[in-house]
Order: structure tokens, then C-alpha cells, then sequence
DNA sequence: TGGTCCCCTTACGAAAAGGTAAGTACCGCA
DNA sequence: TGCGGTACTTACCTTTTCGTAAGGGGACCA
């Protein structure tokens, strides 16, 4: 259940940045956090629409292993747990804003569907 | 064979953005263009350790296809065929070269392996 | 004559990623 | 009493991705 271990040798930091940005929700995530600060497992959830709760903890979880976000979990009934981003995390993010920029002014370009391009 | 055509509309740049370096070679692929400016099938085949001939066509038939990579064929026999990186192709490398820097930069924290970090 | 190089293409199958649906345990609210 | 909210977990299935192996067709070299 949890991501198989990478096997071999990373052949340049593309490679290596792109093997923990992977994943059909981990550009998103990373968003939200870094647009909200902190965030409950609902909250998230809300904010990216179609994605399952499967999916989502699958993707935090990983996120949380690689360093990227942090978890914080409040011991109460009902359950409370936050989510913010690491240090590494926000250097990530600011490390994305590029390939961001790239992606949106193709996006305005081609005329790819889209819902909200920040 | 060719790739699925992507069902829904993007939600920003970075997922945009995703969507066309998302593949195991293609990362290198813009590498070793941009390093080299031209490069011919096999020359590309020697560059990327472990690629095999089905994969890196079809990385190289996707990135033609969303514009990043210019294909030209000479009718020469044996059959000579050329491949550079387009205007988009530059631009999305150097977007690229932040999120390189940050993979660089955690494998060397992390003392992750690697064969050679530029 | 056989071998190698060039740039693929096709067929088959394994592995990984992702989707759907249900269940869990507890609480507040009506 | 039943419903909704909280944050998951588990099982099962489909889709997508990747790897392996083989072939092709002409030309050059020994």
C-alpha cells in the first residue's frame, strides 16, 4: 500500500524533484498548503474536487515520509489533524512557481480547458 | 499506443505543466537535448542508461506531439533522424531549472544515491 | 555470406497507479 | 433514534505505465 521503494540511483535533481511531486494530487496539495498555511484532512479535501479520501491520505502520507508536510494530530473526539507544509516543503513550492508560470501561459496559449489558473 | 488524451480540464499551470514532463525519461530527454541541441535516436539512447528503444520513441512521439520537440526525418538510407527542442521545449527547461536545483540539493542532504548530479 | 548499424513497430505481460465502495468508532444535534 | 461530521482503512477492480522480446529492410564492412 505504501509507495514502493525507489530503486536505483536518482540520475540528476529533475529526476529526484519530480519523484516526490508525482502523483495526481501532489502539485495541488502543495498548493493549498502553501496558499492556506494549515489545513484539516476536510478542508483539503474540499479544496480539491474529485479526489477520494483513499487517495488523499495515500498522497499525505507519502508527502509526510519525503519531509514535505508535517502532520499534527490533536488527541480529541471528534479527530483533529492538521496539516502544514515542512521547510522543505516551502522550498519546493517556491521551486514549482516557475513550472507553474510555464504550465499557465501555455495553458492561455493553447487554449487547454480549465477551471481556475492562478 | 499513443497517449490517452487527458479527460477533465486543468486545475492550474503546475498541473498543466506536470502533465507534459510526466514520464520516466522524459526529464532527461529535455536534459540531454538542451546539453547537446541535437541529437540523433541512438545518440539519445546512449545518454539515457536503461531506456529502451519502445520508451524513448514513444516519450519522444508525446513531446513532439505537445510541441516541446522538433522531429526532422532526412530520406537518407540508413535512415537519419534528428531531434532538438522547440522555442516551448527551452522555456520549460529553464522553468525546470529551479525544481533541478531543489532535487540536486535534497539528494546531497539526504545522501540519497545518485550517478551524477549536475 | 554473415554481421552490424539505423530507427523504429508490434505483441505480450507485469507492475504501478488510481477509482469505488464499504466499514470503523466516536460524538453532537434534532 | 437516526443522521451527519471527523479521519481514516480495507478490499476489490480497472486503467495506465513500463519492460521484454522479436522483427523489418536496406546498406556498409569483413
Amino acid at each position: 500500500m505504501a509507495k514502493p521503494p525507489r530503486t536505483g540511483p536518482y540520475i540528476c535533481g529533475i529526476d529526484a524533484a519530480l519523484d516526490v511531486v508525482s502523483g495526481k494530487w501532489k502539485g495541488l496539495i502543495l498548493w493549498e498548503l502553501d496558499a492556506h498555511g494549515v489545513r484539516r484532512f476536510a478542508q483539503l479535501r474540499r479544496g480539491l474536487p474529485g479526489v477520494s479520501e483513499k487517495m488523499l491520505t495515500q498522497h499525505l502520507r507519502e508527502m509526510e515520509e519525503d519531509g514535505l508536510v508535517h502532520r499534527e494530530v490533536y488527541p480529541e473526539v471528534p479527530p483533529r489533524v492538521e496539516y502544514s507544509l515542512t521547510e522543505d516543503g516551502r522550498t519546493l513550492n517556491q521551486a514549482l512557481a516557475p513550472l507553474g508560470a510555464w504550465g499557465t501561459e501555455r495553458v492561455r496559449r493553447e487554449g487547454f480547458e480549465s477551471v481556475d489558473v492562478p
